[in-house]
Formats: structure tokens, sequence, C-alpha cells
DNA sequence: AGCACGCCGACT
DNA sequence: GTCGGCGTGCTC
């Protein structure tokens, strides 16, 4: 083939698009469409992704493909038209699309050198300029870029003194140790052994083990094994007798720690009837999407594990996808039970080049098993026979930057193409995936019991404003306390949930109702007790915490809502002699912190596990028999119509973790809206009739599940701006959409202003909208020219999770 | 996105 | 006259 059709990595609106490149002769037979190459565009060199080969093209002077970066596609063709799929449907552009496909450390980074043009001496250059290039011919333009010489460094280049280089590194490579192999035949070296001189007793001891070794031996090895120094082999190196090699290895963040083999377990009645139209789809090569709708404990796991290792009997590869939170050691200690070195694990804990290595595992079919976050679902693999979707609800699998995916929808997407089975698996599954599952689009499979039989948890509900007009002014409401103080004195364990979502801990003056929130946001600071500083979490600022009222001046400051730590203090007031463990962001951002923590708390080291979100998610130990949730509404006042799922789901999910083994166990739910239907329908664990009551609601209010959604955001510095902008396109949609579709907005969004930026959104819901891409895209280009020069953005979002 | 090209105001 | 501002348009 003669040219290459190439998407380069420039996003913009105008260069979504493949240019032409000739292939140089000497890879006109390997180039092929999936692989990386470097390219000249413009003045400058950048990465791209070769999408097509062809013989002819129609553009006139096309410039040849200056580096080849792969020798294999990092995307297979189906990967390809996986990402024009993605282009297509979350409007993002190729290059962006392609580009999340791949780890991070795939990407390219630019620099700029410039070298002093040959010929050319110091003392020509620019005053300011020469003192740069005093000892040396190239300087980095890094280290000019922000000095006062720039400008002369123009000059000079302008002249041609200087010529400029652009670099392209797609760093994060391989990493490769010193090995070493036998330069010749064996037995060649088996006769130049004996020729060797008496006094090289270690070169004959590293030949000697080299012989009988595999082909290629790192130096280190050889090194620690015979116990000798390098100067042996670097003898045998210059001698001829070896030779130098990088090998490839693998950073294995899970080395160094023993799996044990586990086989299958016998599953129960329920378990094989859910499991056998899985395994006679992955027998006969169908598709079909399945939603496993089990109660927690109800051994989904299991399941996913035979249905996977039927897949792997006929040679073929499991995803495996979990959120974020829940990729915890315990699951992956599970997977790597079973499937032993077959699995490769993906996710955000890895290190940029630990996760590179992960993905190359996965390219080079040196694992069938792949057991990740979101983004794990873009496995290179090539003969998919099942994805699994555990905990099918979780808002994580929704990408929240651009390409605004969700993996459930490139699940299904890539299993149509494998002719594979999709499980998505959940106790709570979204409601979307519930009607579908009731429409027939997706096929249910119940699993109603509990493993072990043991009954779900018996769930109080506190009212706390009765505690409050009974005087109780504390966290802890007196069932909650009463119930702590039996576990501690009985020594079974005990975990506390708080919600920091919604109100965490802010600040407010008594008197005047002043509240300290951000410049730059719109958001109230939040209280770190640990510096004694106010921060926002949306830009980073930070201001030490006021001691008296800005507004009033006066020193009623008082310290709202409850964050872990004040939890902490005050668990430690109430109840001196137990020991809590602590699991938040501060605790756990330590690499490996959080499963330290973990262990420490099954070990019984603590007899409290008090943490947010991140406790609420797959964590078995079966000494917990209470599980106290501090303030279940918190979620519950958030401007989301998802609200009531989202506290429904998180309440269920946090039951769950109470009495999962012979001992029986209880849940406390503090609240202050005893009577919300999620609440009372949680604790009834009653997800049929939560199911039917939200839809109820959805149905009236005309959102998700019964209608599409989608939602442009506008921002800008000025107000005015964003909110006529927001209106104009509000107006345009409401003329090209049919009358069916709902257009609400301009509306401020929930958070009106980031960073000094305000935001202002249209949401649209609909049914049947063909026109509804087209004119999404009609409006992007509209403001294509206000959005580079004036720093307007506007973001779609196609099905958004997060209203925000 | 960069970057060059090009056309206007204010300085040696 | 030249330097440098940033609007415009292109990148195979």
């Amino acid at each position: 083939m003669n040219f290459a059709s190439v998407i380069v990595d420039v996003a913009a609106k105008q260069t979504d698009r493949a240019f032409d490149y000739s292939i140089p002769q000497q890879w006109r037979e390997i180039l092929v469409p999936g692989m990386r190459v470097i390219v000249p565009f413009g003045p400058r060199k950048v990465q791209g992704f070769v999408v097509d080969v062809k013989l002819e093209t129609d553009v006139k002077r096309t410039k040849p493909i200056a580096e080849l970066l792969d020798l294999t596609p990092v995307l297979t063709p189906e990967l390809l038209e996986l990402g024009h799929w993605l282009t297509e449907k979350t409007l993002c552009f190729k290059i962006s699309a392609f580009q999340v496909m791949l780890p991070a450390a795939m990407k390219a980074k630019y620099d700029k050198k410039i070298l002093l043009q040959p010929g050319v001496e110091s003392s020509q250059l620019h005053s300011k300029v020469q003192p740069y290039f005093q000892h040396t011919s190239e300087v980095m333009w890094s280290d000019i870029e922000k000095s006062e010489s720039v400008n002369s460094f123009y000059r000079d280049i302008q002249k041609g003194l200087l010529e400029v280089v652009y670099l392209v590194k797609s760093k994060g490579n391989k990493k490769t140790v010193k090995a070493l192999r036998l330069a010749q035949p064996p037995e060649h070296v088996k006769q130049l052994l004996q020729e060797l001189p008496k006094q090289a007793e270690k070169q004959k001891q590293v030949l000697e083990f080299m012989l009988v070794q595999e082909e290629v031996v790192a130096q280190r090895d050889i090194m620690t094994v015979l116990n000798v120094t390098s100067a042996p082999i670097k003898g045998l190196v210059s001698k001829g007798l070896l030779h130098e090699v990088d090998m490839e290895i693998y950073r294995d963040p899970y080395a160094n720690r023993d799996f044990i083999p586990s086989k299958p377990f016998s599953l129960t009645d329920e378990q094989s009837a859910a499991i056998k139209p899985i395994l006679r789809d992955i027998e006969n090569h169908e598709h079909d999407v399945f939603l496993m709708y089990g109660v927690t404990g109800s051994g989904k796991t299991e399941v996913y594990l035979q249905s996977i290792d039927q897949v792997l009997k006929q040679g073929k590869e499991a995803i495996m996808l979990v959120p974020e939170i829940s990729l915890t050691p315990q699951m992956v200690k599970r997977f790597k039970e079973r499937f032993g070195s077959k699995v490769a694990v993906m996710h955000s804990g890895l290190s940029a080049g630990e996760k590179y290595d992960e993905w190359r595992k996965i390219q080079r079919k040196e694992v069938s098993v792949v057991v990740g976050a979101r983004s794990a679902i873009f496995a290179p693999f090539q003969h998919v026979g099942i994805i699994i979707i555990d905990e099918e609800h979780e808002t994580s699998y929704k990408q929240e930057e651009n390409p605004r995916y969700h993996a459930r929808d490139v699940a299904i997407k890539r299993a149509e193409f494998h002719n594979c089975p999709v499980i998505l698996g959940s106790a709570t599954p979204t409601l979307e995936s519930f009607a579908r599952a009731q429409k027939g689009v997706y096929k249910l499979l119940p699993l109603r019991e509990r493993m072990n039989k043991s009954a779900l948890p018996k769930v109080d509900i506190v009212d706390m404003r009765e505690e409050l007009r009974d005087g109780n002014r504390s966290m802890f409401s007196t069932l909650l306390l009463e119930k702590i103080r039996e576990r501690l004195e009985r020594r079974e364990q005990i975990v506390l949930f708080l919600n920091k979502r919604g109100h965490s801990s802010f600040v407010m003056c008594r008197d005047c109702g002043y509240v300290p929130s951000c410049p730059h946001c719109e958001i109230s600071l939040t209280y770190h007790r640990y510096q004694n500083r106010m921060k926002c979490h949306y830009c980073g600022y930070e201001e030490l915490t006021q001691t008296a009222c800005p507004e009033c001046e006066s020193d009623h400051i008082r310290f709202f809502g409850s964050g872990t730590q004040k939890v902490e203090e005050e668990l430690g007031k109430v109840l001196p002699e137990a020991s809590v463990i602590r699991m938040d962001v501060d605790t756990t951002s330590r690499k490996g912190a959080h499963e330290k923590l973990l262990t420490k708390f099954g070990n019984g080291e603590a007899q409290i596990l008090l943490g947010t979100q991140m406790i609420a998610k797959g964590l078995d130990f079966p000494n917990v028999t209470l599980v106290g949730v501090l303030s279940a509404d918190t979620m519950l006042n958030l401007p989301d119509f998802r609200a009531a799922e989202k506290t429904f789901q998180l309440l269920t999910q946090v039951s769950g973790r109470a009495g999962r083994h012979h001992l029986p166990g209880e849940v406390v739910i503090q609240t202050y809206a005893p009577e919300h239907y999620s609440i009372q329908l949680a604790s009834q664990h009653d997800y049929d009739t939560f199911y039917l009551e939200e839809m109820k609601l959805r149905q009236a209010h005309r959102y998700p599940p019964f209608f599409y959604l989608a939602l442009v955001t506008v921002s800008h510095e000025n107000v005015a701006k964003v909110v006529s902008v927001t209106g104009k396109i509000s107006q345009y949609l409401r003329q090209k959409l049919s009358p069916q579709a709902v257009i609400l907005g301009p509306v401020a969004s929930p958070i009106a202003k980031i960073k000094d930026r305000y935001r202002y959104q249209c949401m649209i819901k609909y049914k049947l909208e063909p026109n509804m891409i087209p004119a999404l895209k009609y409006v992007v280009n509209q403001y294509q020219d206000q959005m580079q020069q004036e720093q307007l953005t506007i973001t779609i979002d196609l099905h958004p999770y997060s209203m925000m």
C-alpha cells in the first residue's frame, strides 16, 4: 500500500478527520491500520493513528510518514470501528476516542528544542541568546519559553542561525533489564568453555549456568543465583561468548503474593438456573444481555467465575468490570485464586507504567482474563467470550469527561461484535436496566436467596428529629449507641457509614448565617481540621479558618455537618474504650493504605470501621454484626432526579455488609426523613416495590427510563454571555426537535460557578429524535469560533449521569 | 491545538 | 520605515 489515512493527535474540530500520507518504501509491507505513527503536520510533528491504507489518494501533495511507532497494531480492526462508533455516540473527536482506548502511558508527549545550525558560531547570535549556547549546541524550548529573551530567539530562528526541532516521545515505554544470551551455538560454547584459562573460575560457572538455562537470562538473576559480580559476565561479553540484550519485564503489582488456587464451588439450584442460559450462549456463540439481579450474598461472583471458566475452556477471553471503589484486594484475590496468572488487573491505583504493562500482557495474549475498572472495557482482546459488569448501577461506569461514554453501552457494542453474552450484575439494578429486563430486551436472571440462607439483616430506622426533640444533640442516636455498646461487649465488629456527599463539614456564623464560600466557585468551603484551613473541593482554593465572622464580626462561628474526622472525635468522647479505624480520602490517599487499613480491621485490630462511600462496597468481614448509617438522607437532597435511586442503592449496599456469615446482622439507619419511600423500602429490602414507586415518578416527570436525556452545559467568565448563548441554543433546539421533546433551559447549573466561570445548561428530555445528534453537532459548529477565541465552552453529555 | 501569514497602530 | 499586536486560515 502506498498511502495511509491518519487521524492526528490534534483535538479540534478542523482536524477531526483523516489526513493522507505516503508510506515510505520500507514500511509499505508492514504498515496496517491500528498502528501509531509520527507524521509531519504543518511545521511540527505529531503522533497519529493509521485508520486506513490505500493505493491511491486524492490529495495532491502528500508528506511521508516520519516514524513507525508500533510493529503490531495497538488497535484491532474491531477497536478502530468501535472508536468511530464512540465518536458518533458521544460527539467526541476521533483522536479522543482512540486515545481513551489505550493506556495513558502511550499518549504522546511533545517537546521542542532549538539547535545551533551547523557552521554557525555562537558569536553570530543575538547577545541575549549567546549565553545559552556557550557550552552546548542545543537548548530546550521549555528553558527559554518564559524568559525575556524569547523574542531574540525568534529573530535568530528567522535569520536561519537557529533551527527549531519538534520532538515527539511516546513515553511510559517498556521497562527493560539487561539480560544475556549465548552468542554462539551451545556445542560451540561447550568447546570454548574448555579453552578458558584456569583462573577464569567464575566465567566458567556463568557459562555452564547459561548452557542449562532458557535462552535469555536477566543479568540480575545470574548474579544472585551464582553469587558473582558483573565482572565475569562482562568478561564473557567482551570475549564474544555472551550477547547483551534488553529483556522486557513487567512491573507486577501483585508479585510476591501467594494465591492459593481455588476450585469452583458447587452451585445452588438458583445459581445453576441462572448460569444455564449464560452457558448456552457461550456454547452457541450467541449474544444476549443478562441482568443478574441478585441480593447481596447471593453468590453472583461464583456465577461469574464459572461462566468465565467456560469461556476460557473455549480458548476465548473474558472482560470483567468492577467499580473502581470495589476493586479491592479481596476481589482481585478471588480472581487470581481461580485463574492464576491468566489474569490482568487494571485500576487507577496502578502507576502509568504498571497499567501499560498489564495492557501489554493483554495485547501479547499472555492473559485471557482482565479484571478492571471502566476503561478495561477496551481491553485489546480479539476473541472476547464474555463481558461482565458487576455492580451495574455504579455511577463510575460513566466517564465524566470526553468521551463521555458509559461502559455498559460499550460492553454491549463489543459483545454484539463478538457474539457473546454480557452479564450485568446488581442487587439494586438501575431503573433503566431493570425496565429493559421487564420488557424482555435484557434477560432477567434472579438470585433471590442468600447462599447460606441467612436472613437479610434487621433494619431499624431512627428519626433524628425525634432524637433532637428528646434533647440528644449528638450525631449518634440512643438506639445506635446502645447497639454499639452491645457489640463492643461481645467483641463483635461495627461498621459506621457516613455519607459525606451533600453538606460535608462547612462553617456557619450562628449570628448572621454567613457561610464562607469559594470566591471562584459557587460552593461552600469545606473545613479541614488537620491544617485548620477551609478548602474548595472544586478548584483547590484554600484559606485559613476564620475565628470571627467577616460579615458581622461575631465570634459565634460554628462547624456544621460532620466529616469523618469529627465523627471519630465524638466517638472517642462517648466511647473512649472503642478502637476505631477511619477510612476516607485523607487516610487512604497513600498507595496501599486502603488495603492496609482493611487488613487491620479484618484482623480484629479495631472494633469500629468508620468511613465514607468507599466502605460501602464489596467488603466482607464475618465478625461485623452491626452497620450504622449516620445520616441516610444527605444524598436525598441533591438536585438530581436519581437521588432516591442512589439513596436506595447505597442503603441496600451498606446493609449488605452486616451479618453475611453465621452471626446475624443488624442495621441502624439514622435519618431526618424516615418516611421517605427510598429509606423505608431499603430497610425492608424491597427492591421490587421501590422500582414500581420510582417508575411512577419517572414517568410523571418524564425522566429516564421513559425519556432519554441530553445535557448541554455552557460556561464562560461572563454571566450575560452564558445566559444568552444557552438561551439561543435552547431556542434553536426547540425549533429543530419535535414537539414531543421537552427542552428545559436555560437554567443555572447546580454548581453555577466553577473556577470563575459561570455555568448554565439546557436539558433535553426526548424519546425519538432522529434530529438530535445533527442538531447538537450544528450547535457546536455554530459556536466553534467563539469557543476558540473567547474561551467559551460547550459540553454535551448524552445520557448524563450527573447533572452537575 | 499550534503556527504562519498578514494587516494595522506606535515606536527607534 | 520597523516592531509587534492578534484576527484568519491551514495543516495530508
